[in-house]
DNA sequence: CTCAAATACCTATGGCGATAGTTATGGACT
DNA sequence: AGTCCATAACTATCGCCATAGGTATTTGAG
């Protein structure tokens, strides 16, 4: 019994969600619709969800124990509900981090479509490769620019995150972060480096039939 | 009106499912347990579905017309349904095959996590990213095995799908689904990398820390 | 020749996710 | 004072996907 293991192990699927709230959360307490902003700005580069997924699954976890939510006064009669996490929360969080993952199964349209191109136009074949390279090109601009502001503590919420540690444990979670987000800028390079590759491969095709 | 576009092109999601099912399909007729099996040792390692998925969508692909079912005796009193690609299906296919993708929001618990590493064990951290490279590992194996079936047309498929074409058309075809593998395992590779260098990173953050 | 295991065929249920809403508040401009 | 519009908070619906079954047929071992 080396790591001690909460009995919720269920754990369907990957319920990322669920952590990706948790994970932000850690930083400070929020509402929904903070949460869905905050969502966009930092973890949404790496689990996209919208508000609708958010606010049920912040309900699910109140009742799961894992966050606490705490009625504020919103206008003259409304209210809105801000999350707080839980001892449990914090727990159930470092848990799921120590954990392993279940990876699940290659799900990849674009490499399917890529596998039938002989189906399709030459031209749409090209245009479909240009349109690889422009979307993880701006993805690559986009993990970048988180990188930039991960390294120099302008991220907003990262460096909200950095106030509650003392400063000799910053080199170590600003590494981290970094390196997630260099995983993903390389891999936007790798598939930019791919598409490019198609586009060749297509042009060299058509140069042979043409040659015919 | 370059392209014919079929009224059906309402397409909510990837919808992908369906195409992978017609591209089998264009290959020879089958049946639904036909298509689960070819699935998993063609399709399956760019798009993964298990049975519970096939049947409906065949059902409702027969529904939209896309698809024609034979009711076949199977044993005494059973029947088991094979299905025929028809022109319409064929030109759906063709269709979703020269109209661009609609690439969806990133969504990735392993760089998920990794953001969050600070919170893991430098022990848990290690396995995880050991179980990172064992998993791309092996991924990249099972594709380059792919790969290699298809450059010697030894994949029974694959093989079959080439029968239907002029030997003329071969390198082309051949080269497309090559094409498409190779960005597979060359993905892998990069995350295998990216995981060697997160181990390397742990052993220097450990080293610090111990030096302190 | 019969029984178990493997193969073939198919269904049910429920969670997660995406699109698209709805209702409420605060300010800005006229 | 009224009406826009942006912001804030939240809901509904429907399709996909995964886990987990369930029933029929063939094979083959004893």
């Amino acid at each position: 019994m080396s790591i001690g293991i909460s009995q919720a192990t269920v754990q369907n699927r990957t319920m990322s969600l669920r952590y990706a709230l948790l994970a932000l959360l850690t930083a400070q307490p929020m509402t929904g619709y903070d949460l869905a902003k905050a969502f966009h700005i930092s973890v949404g580069h790496v689990w996209y969800a919208p508000d609708s997924q958010i606010y049920p699954e912040l309900r699910r976890m109140e009742a799961a124990g894992l966050v606490d939510g705490v009625a504020l006064p919103w206008g003259d009669k409304g209210t809105k509900t801000e999350y707080h996490v839980t001892d449990a929360g914090i727990s159930e969080f470092v848990d799921w981090m120590n954990l392993p993952l279940r990876y699940t199964r290659e799900r990849d349209p674009a490499h399917l479509k890529a596998a039938y191109f002989e189906w399709a136009d030459p031209d749409a074949v090209r245009e479909q490769l240009r349109a690889h390279v422009a979307h993880y090109e701006d993805q690559r601009r986009q993990w970048l620019e988180q990188l930039e502001s991960i390294r120099d503590h302008t991220h907003p919420i990262f460096a909200k995150r950095l106030e509650r540690y003392p400063s000799s444990e910053w080199p170590r979670i600003t590494a981290f972060k970094m390196f997630a987000y260099e995983g993903l800028a390389a891999r936007a390079e790798q598939e930019i480096a791919w598409a490019q590759r198609g586009l060749r491969l297509v042009d060299e095709l058509a140069g042979e039939s043409a040659a015919d």
